[in-house]
DNA sequence: ACCTGAACACCGTTCAAGT
DNA sequence: ACCTGAACACCGTTCAAGT
């Protein structure tokens, strides 16, 4: 009884990410993750309880990356900081981003980041109903255009155009909210 | 020689489509679509050169559904129209439709559907520049959110609240672009 | 012309066995 | 406790063979 164990969750997943932006989502089987940490596909199976389980902490992965705002901030400061780090995960991880549209997430990090829109919309004075409606609107708004671009969806268009188109988005959504803190 | 077929491709689109709606897109494989045609996967590829041909199939399939808008309405009605037109196809076709946000289609059938969005945002009184960048922003709005919807992200809210989700966000969108005409 | 059987390399997953 | 080998049902795909 008793050996050192070669592989953790983390390392599982992180190579699982690897894969995914390197190439594509299609190639994260059980085997090319476990021959990347020179393993065999059942090693896997004492850190992850299947396939499914190893998606869903990729994606619980993707989402710890992104860093909450500064708390300092004005409120649509810190929304803008979000979105930000939203689409520099994607940037980082354009292959495995796509996940974040296809399993949603009830985890905690997915809690967090949704807090702390709501916090900030709070005290852009909407009431609970509003808040709750703009945030969906917020995310999804934002999650299609970053994994639009990750997918490649714009991949005829310059980086300097797809800035923009996403400066030009982050302006439209400023503008259906209340107007923010002069400062 | 001779023997009449008892497949073509539009039949293999079709059920493909339906294996997606009814089981999720893993669950579209060459033997489960071919075993609902009553014959070998073997069989499927004088139709289809291979599984990325099936699902890029299956995504002209699904533009295909979203109606040309009325030419007498507005441009703004005629921009309404065609995302109920989306939200419609993504409503009949819940589990195929993520394939639109990861295969990007220079397909006919998607540039038709954009070449209509440019006529009414040029009618709109819109450059050159900013219809296209209209037309980015709000096709990966809309998509954004009728993929999250038919993915299931939204699956804790009652059906009422995701339909006034919607027309919210098309106010959002209504609300940057210029003044509609009356009438 | 259209479909099938056999074959290949590769999936996810299980379970008993090795250290 | 952790990993592996062998096994199973299932992938996508090719090619020669049947009608």
């Amino acid at each position: 009884m008793g050996r050192t164990a070669q592989i953790d969750r983390s390392a599982i997943l992180r190579t699982a990410l690897d894969v995914a932006d390197e190439h594509g989502l299609a190639a994260v089987t059980m085997n090319a993750v476990a021959k990347r940490l020179e393993v065999t596909a059942m090693a896997l199976y004492r850190h992850v309880t299947d396939k499914a389980d190893l998606l869903d902490g990729m994606v619980e992965a993707l989402l710890t990356g992104i860093p909450t705002p500064e708390p300092g901030l004005a409120w649509n400061d810190r929304l803008t900081a979000m979105a930000g780090g939203i689409r520099a995960v994607a940037t980082a991880h354009p292959g495995a981003f796509p996940l974040l549209l296809t399993r949603p997430a009830a985890t905690s990090a997915a809690l967090e980041i949704r807090e702390s829109a709501y916090r900030a919309l709070r005290e852009a004075g909407l009431g609970q109903d509003a808040v709750e409606r703009a945030e969906r609107l917020l995310s999804t708004a934002i999650l299609g255009f970053v994994a639009s671009e990750a997918a490649g969806r714009f991949r005829n268009h310059g980086q300097a155009t797809i800035d923009e188109d996403f400066a030009e988005l982050l302006r439209w959504l400023q503008r259906v909210l209340p107007d923010p803190p002069t400062g």
